[in-house]
DNA sequence: AATCAATTCAATAATTATATTGAATAGTTG
DNA sequence: CAACTATTCAATATAATTATTGAATTGATT
């Protein structure tokens, strides 16, 4: 075989993959297992899709290897396949953040609707948290939680925060994050929070974004 | 607007840069000129398709912002918009050329085909070369090398290899690199190099794999 | 073994992608 | 400014993608 012919055939193995994140509820669907392995029905409810048109969607992303399946009784959960999904994925959102001025809108309009006065990155909690004692919290669903957190980080589930209020200190900043910079909950955590005269901060980032950082 | 909408219109900017690159020619495309800028014509030599198909499909990386565009005389040259663009297409690789048993299988048939006995990478070279002197060589056209090289590298590309074979010393083992792992300049240098009785190592990586991990 | 629940499959219709040919354009060069 | 050249555009036919509905399947549970 010429050189020319397996470059061809590479390069259309490859696009498999590109492929299979080309559409926007496919490229949503690996963002969210990249949090922790989903049932179809879950995913179904999460991205706002029919159950059949998201299994549709599952098994192109399956039949790409780009996730996995096991049964868990009634249930086929679907789960990333390996790290290395979770940061192609990492790097397309990277590329996007910031090379279109239409996605910088949308996160900009949407900070002002939700009255986001003030968000920290990673970066900055790292170098805050030399400074001054800091309280993190994890305001994402417990399953979520379980699968994967920031070392020092507490759960406190968003629909749990107003009965659990009391674990919270008054004389610490508290720090909220949830699953990333387009997700809402510790917006919300933290406007929930300053009506009660806490003192609170929303990171962007979430452990998805905390663990590629702290891989290689 | 609600939370949900924002993502659902982020993901579909954001599937914009993947969609771009779910195609095997764009991603071949994407991919060279990742060595460096392109004339349409060029291109579409290098990807053995027709003036108007490459120059739609680069109008599509455009659209996408994955490519700029500036004219030189009578040629419209297409490069990379910016690093993160190749470390898109990187990441891509990455996973590929680990999870698919169809790629592996194609580049070791290609390497028996072409007689590979030996390749080194990028860390084999970097190790090696504190325990002997080698001779590195860019095998790639003279543009490219101009664009960008290995720091320590000698450019001899491919087609002056005969009359320039002088330029080699025989008691130092000569390394020759070009585009990559996907590239046969290298390969046919070495076979070249071989049945004259140098010592030649081929290295998969090339330049663009170097650069991204002199990076960050 | 029958029932049940979660998921997948099949069929459909509307939309979008692809490669090609040949014409049009726009900018450069003599 | 006329001729030229590289690129883009337009039109076309074929193929692939998408979301949906409703039926079929596959294990688990009784």
């Amino acid at each position: 075989m010429a050189a020319n012919q397996m470059r061809e055939k590479v390069y259309t193995e490859l696009s498999r993959i590109t492929h299979a994140i080309s559409n926007p509820k496919r490229l949503e669907l690996v963002d969210l297992l990249a949090q922790r392995p989903f049932s179809v029905d879950e995913l179904s409810r999460e991205i706002s899709m029919t159950i059949a048109s998201t299994s549709q969607h599952l098994q192109v992303l399956k039949r790409a290897k780009l996730v996995n399946t096991s049964r868990k009784g009634n249930f086929i959960i679907y789960s990333i396949s390996e790290d290395k999904v979770v940061k192609l994925v990492s790097a397309v959102k990277d590329l996007g953040f910031r090379k279109y001025a239409e996605i910088e809108r949308l996160i900009a309009d949407f900070k002002t609707d939700k009255n986001v006065l003030e968000s920290i990155t990673l970066n900055d909690l790292l170098a805050r948290s030399k400074k001054e004692k800091l309280f993190l919290i994890d305001v994402r669903p417990e399953g979520e939680f379980e699968a994967g957190h920031i070392p020092t980080a507490v759960s406190i589930p968003l629909d749990q925060l107003k009965k659990r209020i009391n674990e919270l200190p008054k004389n610490k900043t508290i720090v909220a994050y949830c699953r990333g910079p387009l997700c809402v909950m510790a917006v919300d955590a933290v406007n929930f929070l300053k009506a009660r005269k806490f003192k609170a901060l929303r990171m962007e980032d979430g452990f998805v974004e905390w663990k590629l950082l702290n891989a290689d």
